[in-house]
DNA sequence: ACGGATTCCTGATGGC
DNA sequence: TGCCATCAGGAATCCG
């Protein structure tokens, strides 16, 4: 399940092999998974350039630049949302599409000539990308509503955001529009770091805890990009290799398995409608001060 | 306005 | 072996 750090490895394994190259077409194998901006697809191919691979979120981004233009800035913006099960793999030109393929795009170098393929899987068929022009961007509600990113966001700004509010702080980690990029996973391994109960409303946390639940979102955040992100089961970076970070959870899918901290078993409950895995001794219901 | 439940979709898994 | 029910999960949408 792609989420932050995920996305963030499979853009700075996919930047080295498309960077630089040129859009030559697009084939799209199920219409849904192209979400929108299909007829701005011959602007960009054949002869567009991909500047540059980012993050924003769990949005990966391919920058454009539609020809004849030889600028650095972009003019389009290819946005990819993996959900669960997308993967994004570049293969050479002689790879053909399969089952869960549901879209295509040829690169080719700077003459036009073909060199490989990027390839957009997905076995559920959440995912989507979608093809804007970049001054066009904020009409993308999901794109307008995001919310700051967590690695860089200030701790006075995170108490902002959650303090006043009455919902279960682990809903909160989840809403895009409050923070951008966490998921179940880290959103889980955050609040065991520290001590909050997924459910406690975000208004009975102290500045304190708060505080030191971002610190907490931040460390596991960067220590899984350290590990390039987690492999459940389909995650794969741009290289078709899989992520370490899932053999350094301390909660996630360790439901019945002692506790890292005080040996206790772990449990699994609901919170905000999602599988939820804590240390009912270390994330007590109540946490005063 | 806000939170909670439902929906989309397929493959893995477990019970019988 | 095979059939069915259940589960996973991001975010749009519906509902109270």
């Amino acid at each position: 399940m792609p989420e932050l750090p995920e996305v963030e490895t499979i853009a700075r394994t996919l930047a080295p092999q498309v960077a630089g190259r040129f859009l030559a077409d697009a084939r799209v194998l199920l219409p849904k998974t192209f979400a929108a901006g299909r007829e701005l697809l011959p602007r960009v191919a054949p002869g567009g350039k991909i500047l540059n691979v980012s993050r924003r979120g769990k949005l990966l981004l391919l920058e454009l630049a539609a020809p004849p233009s030889e600028t650095k800035a972009p003019t389009h913006i290819l946005a990819f949302h993996l959900k669960m099960t997308g993967r994004i793999f570049v293969h050479d030109l002689a790879a053909e599409p399969h089952k869960h393929t549901r879209a295509i795009f040829d690169l080719a170098d700077e003459n036009g000539v073909p060199e490989s393929r990027l390839f957009f899987d997905d076995v559920r068929t959440f995912g989507y990308c979608r093809l804007m022009r970049r001054i066009d961007l904020a009409d993308w509600p999901f794109w307008a509503k995001l919310g700051p990113e967590p690695l860089t966001l200030e701790a006075e700004d995170f108490i902002r955001i959650t303090a006043s509010r009455r919902g279960k702080i682990k809903a909160l980690l989840l809403d895009q529009s409050l923070v951008a990029g966490i998921g179940n996973i880290y959103a889980d391994e955050a609040c065991f770091r520290s001590g909050i109960h997924p459910a406690t409303p975000g208004a009975d946390l102290s500045p304190n805890q708060l505080r030191r639940l971002l610190q907490s979102i931040q460390a596991v955040l960067r220590e899984s990009i350290a590990e390039c992100g987690s492999s459940i089961r389909d995650y794969r970076d741009a290289n078709g290799d899989a992520g370490a970070f899932q053999n350094l959870f301390r909660v996630y899918g360790r439901a019945g398995m002692p506790c890292a901290t005080c040996g206790n078993a772990l449990k699994k409950c609901v919170v905000a409608g999602r599988t939820t895995v804590l240390c009912p001794h270390c994330q007590p219901t109540r946490n005063p001060s």
